[in-house]
DNA sequence: TATTGACTGGAAAAAAAATTCCAAAGACGA
DNA sequence: TCGTCTTTGGAATTTTTTTTCCAGTCAATA
């Protein structure tokens, strides 16, 4: 039997610290339990009597047979990935594992929908610095749009989360100029609001870029760049999941295209960072 | 410098035994050098000391050294597919497909981290309405924390998302009771400031699920739940879509669990939304 | 064949690791 | 809030591993 399934078998009669122990385990398994007991104590901040207890409760004799074993697996599964992978993934079918599994599938087909070239074609929008640019979502996709204001705001300047009160927005769209670009994120079921200020900015000359699902939101008919991502709304098995992946697909290819720019940002960060980092001790 | 380079270098100046071991080594390299010196020995049919000069003769202070350099060759090896990747990027699918494919797989991955358990247990934690729950993330996590928050704000009462602004965590501190709940999600690189209010919600006797990268938060310690979930940070290709997945599944469940509290709350939602679709013709 | 010098492995010593013991802290139920 | 029972990690102990020391062996050379 592999390690990694004794510890879910065991997992039930765990006790905290041992617990903390497995999570460390199973993050990167095996490898921080190559290290010595000691080392695996200080790395998962358990005591090493607790790592002994442990091995012993997942029924080996010991840490030195619980290293050998991990050894051997690794050895095992070197020379065939492929099919250990595999196994491992039908066999486990608890909540969490379906739940992943079906936001996989969905995650695999996300980049079907979208071409290549559309998505060049959007990223350059974005990024085109002589373009303001808005950002707006529905009641559950917003804080995607704000995740995405967030990292754009690392690369250029003008860019405009809009605030999820309806109330506001008239006087944002009053600065939208002709060229500028609205993006709305926009899924099932798709938000009366969000259509009447899509019509309205769409009045005013900006350009919309819609993010939506398949049935397609009716900002469609107003939008320049439609991208589609497979969700399944209404179920209560919803992800956005590859939403999200598809929205940091754009914003880390546009901070590639200004690396410089970025670069000198995230080491001014790092530099806060570091001085915070430091202060706290 | 690869072990392996190491042995090859010092090739020349070897001696019978040495050349013995080195042989050994290298025939199923680098797994018989993970036993113990005795086992090494054994196999390869040279004496203990004899492996204990070798391994200072190629550069190395000592056997645990040694060790320690093939295991962190192992793991860097083991993850090479994803650094190919990157280098196959410009081949196969544009830069959006291959984005996604990387996400793909981590998404594959992120289940195998997380026991059945341990999920269990979280989302009991969180939907425990004798509970109050108080969530914070990092910086450019913190979007999952709000998440999070907003959907369990939809199944239960006592929910409340910490803001970004630091100043403000104590008041909001003060009000957290023993068995109240912290949720904290940080990835690297770590925040100090979460660290310090953790330790602080940990003092006050609230019990903390932590949501992290395989390189344990420093918040684990204090921590009373440990969720880790793959993510590669640092790289410009990060991606969070495996930990929103992940979050997904924590507040699907326990919807589903509340199954009634939701259907109403559903119900009373489609009531306002039909009203605002009728307002907004 | 004797001498020198390098190499080797057994045994002892040193170091490190793992386990056991125990007191204190903490959780839980009354 | 109190008392009981569990869990936890520091310290001591035991075990294992690694290194050092050194005497014996072997090969090369004169």
């Amino acid at each position: 039997m592999q390690v990694r399934e004794r510890i879910r078998a065991a997992a039930e009669g765990l006790t905290a610290s041992e617990r903390k122990l497995a999570a460390a385990l199973l993050s990167d398994y095996p490898y921080p339990g190559l290290a010595s007991i000691q080392d695996l104590a200080r790395h998962a901040e358990v005591s090493a009597p607790s790592i002994s207890r442990f091995v012993t409760k997942i029924g080996l004799s010991g840490y030195q047979e619980f290293q050998r074993e991990l050894i051997s697996e690794l050895k095992e599964g070197q020379r065939s990935p492929v099919e250990l992978h595999k196994g491992r993934r039908e066999i486990e079918g608890g909540y969490l594992g379906d739940f992943m599994a079906r936001a996989t599938r969905l995650m695999a087909d996300a980049s079907s929908g979208i071409t290549d070239d559309q998505f060049d074609r959007v990223c350059a929008l974005l990024s085109d610095p002589k373009r303001e640019l808005q950002l707006i979502g529905g009641r559950v996709s917003h804080s995607l749009a704000l995740v995405l204001a967030f990292h754009l705001g690392q690369v250029r300047s003008g860019v405009q989360p809009l605030p999820a009160d309806v109330e506001l927005w008239p006087e944002y769209l009053l600065r939208l100029r002709p060229g500028d670009v609205l993006v709305v994120i926009d899924f099932r079921r798709y938000q009366p609001s969000l259509l009447k200020l899509s019509m309205a900015a769409h009045e005013r000359g900006a350009k919309i870029v819609l993010m939506t699902d398949k049935w397609l939101s009716p900002i469609a008919k107003y939008a320049a760049e439609v991208l589609t991502v497979p969700i399944e709304t209404g179920t209560l098995w919803d992800t956005y999941a590859p939403a999200l992946a598809v929205v940091e697909a754009v914003f880390t290819r546009i901070a590639e295209d200004n690396f410089d720019q970025t670069q000198s940002r995230i080491q001014a960060w790092d530099a806060v960072r570091m001085t915070d980092r430091d202060t706290s001790k």
